[in-house]
DNA sequence: TCTTAAATATGATTTTTATCATATTTTACT
DNA sequence: AGTAAAATATGATAAAAATCATATTTAAGA
């Protein structure tokens, strides 16, 4: 369903979003080991994700990767966007398009009602919001 | 969602639940050419759902591939399964592990309900319904 | 039986995705 | 200022997925 790099990338979000705070800044390897991601290739990824304000970054000795406030009202669809890019979740199933009502293809109306509304939990839910779950022991973080 | 091969092989199974019969076989090039996939990579599917059993072949002049009335009765999910594997469709969203709601990742409550419901709509969905949708003008094989 | 038309088997090439490596820049601390 | 610790930029390599190519087998029809 996505990419291994929106895994790693959602993976490495949500870490922060558990464990980081603009006092409390996180270095790659500490962020790469926990949550069992290729350390070099976790980097490029987060790297990109600053780029995009996602997530936070400071150089530097006592630097690393944190979420500010403002950070942690990011919506996981956001991610899932930075990463792999928009059309990844509005394609059709079995074409190049884009799924469209007025020309539904086969499978369409097998999973398009089940596909809008993962979608919009999606655009709902925050960061915020899982980090609550996660405190709560309502899910985990996997390995 | 599905990989490209899965995507070729539904489009091409159905474009033979639509367009053949035992006595209305279907060479290669005249699959690939309507559904827009690349013929010998459609070829190279075609054999291997042939093989299992998926679909029917004869070689030879007049020869060509096609579906008995007993493989109108398969299941999109079995289509599913033969090209991409069973794994692909089970597996956790977050981790390379199987989805197990006892150990929930934390994109598991999100979409769980309706990752199953598409789940078992692929299990119970056959080409043959496919094929009275398209027939009757309510969804279309998309190229 | 010979020729031809089709699938089949096998493998090579290309493209994309994932992974690894390293030189550069920035910043904290001495 | 100088040193060291961090991210950043860039690119190389490896693995997987997609695509292309071709020799072999099978069956129909002359
Ligand atoms: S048109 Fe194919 S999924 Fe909607
Ligand atoms: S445990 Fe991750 S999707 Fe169910």
């Amino acid at each position: 369903m996505f990419s291994n790099s929106t895994k790693y990338a959602i993976k490495a979000v949500l870490y922060l979003a558990v464990h980081s705070s603009e006092e409390q800044k996180i270095m790659i390897k500490d962020i790469a080991e926990p949550i069992n991601v290729p350390k070099h290739y976790i980097a490029k990824i987060l790297q990109a994700l600053s780029k995009k304000d996602i997530i936070s970054s400071t150089k530097g000795p006592k630097g690393g990767f944190y979420l500010t406030s403002d950070q942690l009202q990011t919506k996981v669809m956001q991610i899932i966007e930075a990463v792999d890019g928009e059309e990844r979740f509005n394609s059709c199933l079995l074409s190049l398009e884009k799924c469209n009502s007025d020309n539904p293809c086969s499978l369409h109306h097998l999973v398009f009602d089940e596909k809008n509304k993962i979608n919009e939990r999606l655009k709902m839910t925050t960061l915020k919001d899982l980090r609550q779950h996660i405190m709560r022991g309502e899910s985990i973080l996997p390995l």
